[in-house]
DNA sequence: TTTATACTATAGTCAAACGCTATAGATTAG
DNA sequence: CTAATCTATAGCGTTTGACTATAGTATAAA
């Protein structure tokens, strides 16, 4: 019931990299050391984003990594999603098949309607708007 | 970020107890059957839903189990935080001090409203309405 | 054209959690 | 007193999670 260590990091690194949007491409280990994350770490985060076009990287010396889209275009509900591959309460809302019982199954709705309603809070929430509302909001 | 399976077995127990109350007491073996689910495994499950007073237990023969308060008393959220161990969707809502960004975070709130917006949503499920609503509302 | 810097890919390790099973014991109706 | 039933605790095998290590590939700049 607790998010993966993957998604809460992923999303501290989109926030990093939404604050130094505009500055050029930043450096895992820049990011490293402000968000105190192994750079090894970050980097394994990095490839599936990429793939999810959240993040467009530049090789070699002065390369780096920078948002592929304005920050209040991306939402942490897509990070989320991309990182802990799907968000859902059961694996039967996504596949149905896993269980026999799933034509009467009294539960299943209630799994599914509240993993929406926590699907709808985390897509309101853009990387700008998490920026600038800080966390006392 | 999945309900584990001792939140859905023990959520299919306890709408089994339901659609049983008022029968006397319901032997574990039986629920085993009809939820296809191993005694041994259920026997693990009442035991926290006895300390929380969702399950009242009669020993020696003729004996078992049934809910201890009616089913419209009793919802999906309180079984689920209870075989959960908590809802959240991470540790830092329940322990600030897992973490020392606590203070300045930007995420923690998000993580928190996500979190009741799903809450919300098992609490309003009773054990007498999943039966009478079915599955397929 | 070399070289250092930075990203990329894949595999390995360690510990904790999960799902389940087994053993031994306590209680009580009949 | 005994068989049916619940109770408690410990164990076990697998999976997953959170990292870590190794061996690359690409490229700006000297």
């Amino acid at each position: 019931m607790k998010l993966s260590t993957r998604s809460r990091y992923g999303t501290r690194m989109m926030l990093d990299l939404a604050q130094h949007y505009d500055e050029g491409p930043v450096q895992i280990r820049n990011v490293s050391k402000r968000e105190n994350i192994s750079v090894k770490y970050l980097e394994q985060l990095i490839i599936p984003l990429k793939k999810a076009n959240f993040i467009k990287s530049v090789r070699g010396p002065k390369g780096g990594h920078m948002l592929a889209k304005p920050p209040e275009a991306i939402t942490v509900g897509e990070i989320v999603r991309v990182l802990e591959g799907g968000i859902n309460l059961s694996s039967c809302i996504e596949n149905p098949e896993v269980c026999d019982r799933t034509s009467d199954c009294l539960t299943r709705g209630l799994w599914e309607e509240a993993t929406k309603a926590m699907y709808k809070k985390l897509n309101s929430a853009t990387l700008s708007k998490m920026i600038n509302e800080g966390s006392n909001s």
